[in-house]
DNA sequence: CAGTGGTCTAGACCACACT
DNA sequence: GTGTGGTCTAGACCACTGC
């Protein structure tokens, strides 16, 4: 039995099913019916989802499958083991896993620092996308989106100013002062307020010299030369949900990398 | 069964064992095994290691369990499986995986550009480490490392500069002429002729103005900002056997990455 | 065809967390 | 103790490669 899910002869199972791609592995299919559920928010950020028997009755496969199946969303940072808990959908309000996009730390080993020290939302409105924006966001030139400019400091020192633009739609109701008077990271707030969790991403680098605002905004000497950061953030499914332009200051600052 | 390997009544195993980490899963013995293989050079980049089943019996444990050790190894690009012919110890050379620590990429849609055009050797000499040098490759202070400069160049622009370190005694009778007359990743160089298999990287990244010297030999007109990575690439056991300082030209490529 | 890695199952037992 | 994820085994079968 190795054709589709579930087997024809047992149609009682209580997942339904329609969208399955093709041909593939048990626990590929099984992999995809949990991401479902979790695109669907059946499960929400933070809370456990079933144990890895329930799944397997569910499905109608081997418990071993479901743990293939849960294996590879938690290597993905889509699902969190625990063990004797059991496994939890991943949130960026977790602890361990805070500001895990923000790759600039701190050269001195004051470790991550925690995420930034202060945050001041500079400006934040609803405006028309213009070309560019609507093609990283997968929009139509013209289409509602939320920009958001803000500079973070550490120490007391302004050393990222960042631009964003979210779509208009997903993101209906967010403002400045909603932005302002929360603590902790973005993603956390998008995931508890708009059920929109980011999933992975990827930045564009470069080495930059500032405008002069933007040089007014860090409060930088002429001449300081910045990283700019480029970065397009996506939920499931693959499906891009943030474009971000930062620029970060790396003198007492680094961007860090992990090549494996 | 769960206590060493091997067994205190089979100590007819082929394999030695002494140097075995305290308690752990058994898998994670015979991957600390394979590891200790790879690295005493008893399978050669490229070569197959011999099939799940010959290692099964050779450590005397289940398949099952020697496919989970080579899955963690696979996942860390150490070992490459391929289906229906066997695993083999990954390379530098692979068409697949060549530059995989070369970050850079092109803006236009080019692919990887397979790697960089022209490479010039501007220097290679062999001198005392510094400080920095040697806290960064391990060695003591004023130990031998050689020392070489390099240029890369895209269509003909001048597009890398790097200063790179290695550890004189590894590297012993590597000199410009042998790096000059390469063609291929240089990490694919050092796999055949000195025995050392890159397996990860840590990259600082900045974003600084070049100095005279600096800019002259990347052709470059005033007040170009340029990226500076630095690296510290490692062996098996990660050992350091690289430092490496880049600087990258911006306007036309970016440091592409993925988070996850 | 034989040999390799890839999938799936069923069952046993271990390690850990809660209560 | 009960329930969770984590390990280990043994065996069956599938998918791919190359002779």
């Amino acid at each position: 039995m190795n054709t589709s899910l579930p087997p024809t002869d047992a149609p009682a199972a209580a997942e339904s099913l329609a969208a399955i791609a093709a041909f593939s592995p048990l626990y590929q299919q099984i992999k995809s019916l949990i991401l479902q559920s979790l695109q669907a928010g059946e499960w929400k950020p933070s809370e456990s989802i079933p144990s890895e028997m329930d799944l397997a009755l569910r499905y109608r496969v081997s418990q071993g499958t479901v743990r293939k199946a849960i294996d590879e969303l938690a290597s993905g940072h889509l699902l969190i083991r625990k063990q004797g808990k059991g496994t939890f959908v991943a949130t960026h309000a977790e602890h361990q896993v805070q500001y895990r996009f923000l790759k600039l730390v701190a050269d001195q080993g004051d470790l991550n620092t925690e995420g930034p020290a202060q945050r001041e939302i500079v400006d934040c409105k609803r405006l028309r996308a213009s070309a560019d924006i609507a093609r990283a966001l997968a929009l139509r030139s013209g289409d509602t989106v939320l920009q958001v400019r803000r500079v973070l400091s550490f120490a007391n020192v302004p050393t990222i100013l960042e631009d964003l633009w979210l779509p208009g739609t997903p993101f209906k109701g967010l403002t400045a002062e909603r932005l302002a008077e929360y603590h902790g990271p973005m993603y956390a707030l998008f995931e508890t307020e708009f059920g929109v969790r980011m999933v992975r991403a990827e930045e564009k680098i470069r080495a930059v010299l500032p405008d002069k605002s933007q040089r007014e905004l860090l409060q930088l000497p002429p001449n300081t030369p910045l990283l700019s950061v480029e970065r397009i953030a996506y939920t499931y499914k693959d499906t891009p949900m943030e474009l971000r332009r930062g620029l970060y200051r790396t003198d007492k600052h680094h961007y860090h990398n992990d090549l494996n």
